[in-house]
DNA sequence: GTTGCCATGTAAATGGTTACATGATTGG
DNA sequence: CCAATCATGTAACCATTTACATGGCAAC
């Protein structure tokens, strides 16, 4: 039996159940809640996923039934943890995928008249200061139970407090060189 | 006549073909190089989206053969370009989507020795290096005929370099908590 | 004469997103 | 009683990725 292929959305899973996170609901949460800054998948398809893991025995299921409606609660098999360690054991060259719209939208900005180049990279800056806001908050929450959770965390904040400050500075140089003096077409 | 959809793959080529560059494979090389930093998105489909794009009007093609081999040079037509146009001045909401492998392992690096922790940052660390490297080459041989497309390249490296000083500073942590006394297991 | 680059394309697979559908429990 | 939250699932769509396939030209 070879070493079972995992999807992304499969690693991030068994990730979680590894946390201790046993339904699909708490693993959805969980995701959206704290993941989203350095690993944006929306796992709407989180049951089948889960289902295909179970098939292929790296997760059983346990029915968890909360009054009259339904719950699984999963918990990883010896071949799932098996899976998750040599996943993050695996020395393969690291890589990042990136799609900042902004960006690619202000590479191509000399396009744009000046007011809305600056509207653009505002835009930029209040994504940043808001997805900061957001993890300052969890920052001061505390309640980490693991110091890598709380450390990936950090890298989230440190990230999006260079990237306004960027956004910034080039909203300055812009105010310094070209006026916004708004003067109707020639 | 609606203001045409566009996909994402379709943007970046509309944006590409406004900046000059003409065949399909020179617009795929382009963005291979450049814009890899902040889009990824290897346009493997450019041929059958640059045949959307002319069936929807957006862009003109002309046969253009070096010497007995085809070619195509491509131009926008004026609904191509309000399209890139109005793409560009949409005023919604900026969004990122990242996915950073390396850091989805470090969030569950609690299940990894200490060793292969730092094998995984060490990773992280050298990618970012890489990339700084090509940047910083790119800025240094200049030939930027737009500011914003460079701008975009500077934002590439300041990012690279905040992110790789990150991983170090960890590694540095890491060292003073736990020296790598290397024994055997028990 | 063969390697590498320029250049264009097709076909299949598939992973992920979105929308839809259902229903129980809890708290105000 | 209504809204929000917990909870699970299906079906369709489609954009992107990967692999495959072809061929001219230039340089070494």
């Amino acid at each position: 039996m070879q070493p079972a292929e995992l999807t992304n959305t499969g690693r991030v899973i068994l990730g979680m159940i590894a946390e201790g996170h046993r339904t699909g609901y708490a693993i959805k949460g969980e995701v959206e809640r704290s993941t989203r800054f350095y690993w944006t998948a929306s796992i709407g398809g989180i049951y089948p996923e889960l289902r295909r893991l179970q098939d292929a025995g790296l997760v059983s299921r346990t029915d968890d039934p909360r009054g009259g409606s339904r719950r699984h609660a999963y918990e990883l098999t010896d071949r799932g943890r098996a899976a998750l360690q040599s996943w993050l054991a695996e020395p393969r060259e690291c890589e990042i995928e990136t799609r900042y719209e902004g960006m690619l939208k202000l590479r191509f900005a000399s396009l744009l008249p000046q007011h809305e180049r600056r509207g653009l990279i505002s835009r930029m800056k209040e994504m940043h200061e808001r997805r900061l806001r957001r993890l300052r908050q969890r920052l001061d929450e505390g309640g980490f139970d693991d110091p890598w959770h709380r450390l990936t965390t950090e890298y989230g904040a440190g990230w999006n407090t260079w990237a306004r400050d960027w956004c910034e500075s080039v909203l300055r140089s812009m105010q310094d060189e070209q006026p916004a003096t708004r003067q109707p077409a020639a």
